[in-house]
Parts: structure tokens; C-alpha cells; sequence
DNA sequence: CGCCAGGTTGTTG
DNA sequence: CAACAACATGGC
């Protein structure tokens, strides 16, 4: 076995089973309840409610360059003291509302952020957060695109996660994990990245989803020596360690 | 103790 | 358009 080159490249389908059979269905997006994340199979499946939705929202945002352990206790935080509403969040002073999510960091810029949001889903969306999901997806995602705070990834994470919209979220994990397996698409912008995405995959929410998280399970696991030792991807890996 | 998280915006060449 | 700084906390 030459491995480490001349193995071919694996299709993203491939990789896509090779990493559910390693590290099993991820079932995002979480829902925080009594402080922690829960990730039910339940939420996966069935509709999103519009609490559900918000909360994705939020948690896209409060995530941005953030460990999820810290959204958990800011989003905790905001649970225990504000009512999840558009209109409550609105009322509430934004420097408060800053220490509330202050775990998150970046807390006086995401209090903005949440704000902007909050600002359109009560005016653009006459306070109705499900009136997105009658949008097609690509004027949904331009109007995301359009407030302040929201980039493609948090827009496409709340599309996909909260509305189940099938658009793919392209992140650093999905990137670098590629670039390792050779796959110079990886080197694509954004929206380039994720074309090739959708057009090699079926168009599947359910899928998506899994697979977004499962890129990031995969990048927590090759941050560690032992997880790299044992990958498994490791017969296309060209930063495998042997 | 240093590094870096489930990014985005604003500035500069 | 690419490169870079700024934004900040907490876990490992």
C-alpha cells in the first residue's frame, strides 16, 4: 500500500459515510436547556418551533470565533433573565444585555449584532419569525447577508439549522480537513467552496446538517496527537503523523 | 501559560 | 481584491 500518495481522492459522499460511521450521527443544531447542550435526534428530524429558531439564531452569532462551551453559559445566562423574544431582547439595554452574553466574548459587538437581528425580525419579519422560511432561499439568505454581525457562514447556519433551507456551511474545519486530503477546491472562496458542495451533493438538509457537524467533530479530533494516530482518514490524510 | 475556539467588520495597500 | 487589525472570554 503506497499510502500517503497515490491514494486516490476520496468523493465527498465518501468522506461524508467515513466520518458518520466514525464518530456517529452529531444531531445539530443544540438547544440549551438547564445549562446544557442538548443534542436530541428529535430536534433533528421534526420542524424547528419559532423559539427553536431564535435560539439557533442567537447561538449562530454568539458562536462566531467562539467556543461553544462559552455560548452554552451566555445563552444560559440570557435564558434565566430575559424572556427569548425579539421584542424583549429589543427592549432590553443593549450594555446589559452585553453583560449577559459577556461569557461569549466579543460581548459589546455581539449585544450590536443580536440587536440588528432582533431589529429585523420585528420590523422586516413584522416580529414573525417563520416569515423567512416563505422567502426563496436565496433572497432569505441576501437579506441575512444584509444585517450587520451576520456573514455566509452565521447566515448559512441559520438557514440550514433553524429553516432547514439545504444550503451547506463552509467553515475553517471544512477547509483545512479538504486542503489535508488534497482537494484544491478547498482553496475556493466562500461561495465558490460551497458551489462545488452543492452540486456534488444531493440537495439534502438532513445531510447538510450532518455533515457540517461532522467536519467539526473530525477538526476537534485531529487537534490531538492521539485522535490524528488514529483517523479516519488517515489513508488520504497528507498531514497524517503516521 | 499560551493558544485558539462552530467569524465578521473595517482599514489599508 | 488580499492582507491585517480589532473584537474578548474561558477551557485545555
Amino acid at each position: 500500500m503506497d499510502r500517503g500518495h497515490g491514494m486516490s481522492l476520496p468523493s465527498l459522499l465518501d468522506i461524508y459515510n467515513i466520518l458518520l460511521d466514525f464518530h456517529g450521527e452529531q444531531n445539530w443544531w443544540p438547544i440549551v436547556k438547564n445549562g446544557v447542550s442538548l443534542y436530541l435526534p428529535e430536534y433533528a428530524t421534526r420542524e424547528r418551533t419559532p423559539e427553536e429558531i431564535l435560539e439557533i439564531w442567537i447561538g449562530a452569532i454568539l458562536t462566531q470565533n467562539t467556543a461553544w462551551k462559552n455560548v452554552e453559559k451566555a445563552i444560559t445566562n440570557l435564558k434565566t433573565h430575559i424572556a427569548l423574544s425579539p421584542s424583549e431582547i429589543l427592549h432590553y439595554p443593549q450594555n446589559e444585555l452585553a453583560e449577559l452574553i459577556r461569557p461569549a466574548g466579543y460581548y459589546t459587538q455581539k449585544a450590536k449584532k443580536l440587536h440588528a437581528s432582533m431589529h429585523f425580525i420585528e420590523n422586516t419579519l413584522s416580529g414573525n419569525i417563520l416569515r423567512l422560511k416563505t422567502f426563496p432561499l436565496a433572497q432569505a439568505r441576501t437579506h441575512l447577508l444584509s444585517l450587520w454581525g451576520i456573514g455566509p457562514e452565521t447566515a448559512d447556519s441559520i438557514l440550514l439549522y433553524g429553516y432547514r433551507f439545504p444550503t451547506f456551511v463552509i467553515d475553517a474545519y471544512t477547509r483545512r480537513i479538504l486542503l489535508s486530503l488534497g482537494f484544491s477546491e478547498a482553496a475556493l472562496s466562500y461561495h465558490e467552496f460551497q458551489a462545488y458542495f452543492q452540486k456534488t451533493l444531493p440537495s439534502d438538509a438532513h445531510l447538510y446538517e450532518e455533515y457540517h457537524a461532522l467536519f467539526v467533530a473530525q477538526g476537534k479530533h485531529c487537534k490531538t496527537k492521539e485522535g490524528c494516530i488514529h483517523c479516519p482518514l488517515s489513508p488520504w490524510c497528507t498531514t497524517h503523523k503516521r
